[in-house]
DNA sequence: CAGTGGTCTAGACCACGAC
DNA sequence: TCGTGGTCTAGACCACTGT
């Protein structure tokens, strides 16, 4: 039997999607494992193809299925979770030579990777400038990359310093030497204070969903932080975009 | 004209969704504009009202556009974003017989309402149950609650409390008094120290699509806080579930 | 090659909203 | 009442995958 009552008020096509959700979770079919194919669902469901499809859309849009053309339809299977701790930027880090990035997948028992996509001078776009507390347009230093964990791409990340900080330091090479830029800024007189960091999330634009290998229906975490000086001077500012399937970020807040 | 290439590789329907979206983000149609309805894109793009609605699919996907049975297709408009700040929690605050939530939104100059759903004894799930160190099934306090901006939803929360905290104190009744349940752990000798909060981003399910107004294609926050004494003993939960569209969250690390 | 999902067409009836 | 988007049908051809 399908289960489908076609005089019902909720449309067939999320009943079909709720027996298909329910194979799911209760682990009837496990990850990996293929659903039927949309003519047999057509077939068990009696509805038109159309209809079949808009279940499984539903699906996909809910991360629970992914499709392959010519291969079939899959329960999606979960990449490993890799978490972002709030104290990452502890200066013991750095000062063990390591950058943030590195460091942490490296405790996680990943193989962590770092492509440098540019490195070079240009102008701050407003928000940038505005969070910097420079003029608009002014020159900084940019700095793009993507990170990768086990080959996985897990998030592109975007620096920008004011260009008096970078010019002439290895904070402009392509290598910024251990413990990264952050290393770099203190070793110039620029004691680090603290990190404040805001975090959106929302659906990626198709760059992005490209760039990040991510399946359809998963959002992203955008995530811009600022470094401040002890003497609360911005210093860097770096937008970090995530696939939000592949990260739990965690803090801690103070009672105070 | 149309601009559509009906032998380009480029599927018909991004085609057309890409010539919406450049209406949308060059301003020529502004946010809470009708765009036009489906049968008009139908006889301009000479298309089958199917390939209209795939390009629609995805504009909606993409969190430009939003549809309205009987009304229309709508350019969006993003609701005010409200802020959570990382010292939410301070001492200060529960003191001021505020509770986190009134004392965030009033600042931000809104009208904030609480709706208590639920506060009773429940059985710990096993995450919960993990993350306070109780035995899985253990009696706890549940406090469910919608929380409203301006008559918007903006959140659900649940809260779990061991029982042998709770019972017999205010923190157990509908209203636990000024400054929230923190406050009223605090007068009975548990002095807090620290949060931990863990954030996650994905696709609503339909139940909290609907709880949550959310409109199609917008993710949500789960966020997960744990509230813990000085003597790091955890003394509460609270699972919180926010549309991403309406909230940016900020955090402060440290340098150390 | 057969089978898969991706795209597209041309209809139909419905529930809802504005007038 | 009329126009809107929501749902559903029954076809068709395509690109891709595995054998």
């Amino acid at each position: 039997m399908s289960g489908i009552d076609k005089r019902s008020d909720r449309p067939v096509y999320l009943q079909i999607a709720d027996e298909l959700r329910r194979r799911i979770t209760t682990g009837e079919v496990s990850p990996r494992k293929e659903l039927p194919s949309e003519r047999q669902l057509m077939e068990q469901f009696a509805a038109a193809r159309g209809t079949v499809r808009q279940a499984i859309a539903q699906l996909v849009s809910e991360g629970l299925a992914e499709t392959h053309r010519g291969r079939g339809t899959f329960v999606r299977d979960r990449p490993p979770v890799l978490r972002k701790a709030y104290d990452r930027f502890a200066r013991a880090h750095r000062q063990a030579g390591k950058a943030a990035y590195l460091a942490e997948a490296e405790a996680a028992g990943r193989r962590p990777e770092v492509e440098v996509l540019r490195v070079g001078p240009t102008k701050a776009p407003a928000d940038v400038a505005a969070r910097l507390g420079i003029e608009v347009g002014a020159q900084v230093l940019e700095r793009r990359r993507r990170y990768r964990s086990d080959g996985l791409a897990t998030e592109t990340a975007t620096s920008y310093v004011p260009w008096e900080l970078a010019k002439g330091t290895a904070i402009a090479r392509r290598n910024t030497g251990p413990g990264g830029i952050y290393a770099r800024l203190e070793e110039n007189g620029y004691r680090l204070g603290r990190f404040a960091e805001d975090i959106w999330a929302r659906m990626p634009t198709p760059e992005e969903e490209r760039g990040l290998d991510l399946a359809k229906g998963v959002p992203v975490f955008e995530v811009i932080r600022v470094a401040y000086t002890e003497s609360d001077q911005a210093v860097e500012l770096c937008r970090t975009v995530m696939p939000a399937d592949r990260w739990v970020l965690a803090y801690e807040l103070p009672a105070r």
